[in-house]
DNA sequence: AACAAAATTACGCTGCAACGTAAATTTTGA
DNA sequence: TCAAAATTTACGTTGCAGCGTAATTTTGTT
């Protein structure tokens, strides 16, 4: 299970990864979140425009929550943004 | 230090002890990301709304990342929000 | 292969983040 | 005390997320 994420790609994957170790789908997610599963796909697949809102909903709807650590090794630049 | 964040107002609030922990200025982080210093002042304030983005610059410009994992305690309801 | 479930993409629409710029307000240090 | 620095707020503009709805594509089973 991934944990550590710098890029919304990273948290989108571990959402999926999150997502289904519950066995749940995005229309799952979606009746628990009122989001709908367009939104939910295009987290899960790393869109950077996605509002914080909507990270917190689906992490609420798995029941995560984040932690904001120091960064270990040095970022790529890919990992800007 | 504020580390465990489920809510946009507790992200906002560890960005900016962070930011003073280092003795940097909003200014500081908007030139370093080209971001608004407005921008940064509405997400240190908690604003949901803020894009991933948008956190994720800054977060990189104070050298942070964001860590999943699952939820410790119960939450209170102002919590999923 | 074939069918069903799930996920992705599309389109028009509404709301709002972030922009440039700048003013107002709060905080800070001499 | 009080000006300088920092933060917050304002306003018009632009771009896009997320909505409703639905079609299309992908994935998973038999």
């Amino acid at each position: 299970m991934e944990l550590t994420a710098r890029t919304a790609a990273q948290i989108g994957e571990a959402l999926r990864r999150s997502r289904k170790a519950r066995g749940w789908t995005q229309g799952d997610i979606s009746a628990r979140t009122n989001l709908r599963v367009a939104t939910i796909s295009s987290l899960e697949n790393g869109d950077a425009g996605t509002k914080l809102a909507t990270v917190l909903a689906v992490m609420a709807a798995l029941g995560l929550e984040f932690r904001l650590t120091e960064r270990g090794g040095a970022a790529g630049i890919e990992d800007i943004f």
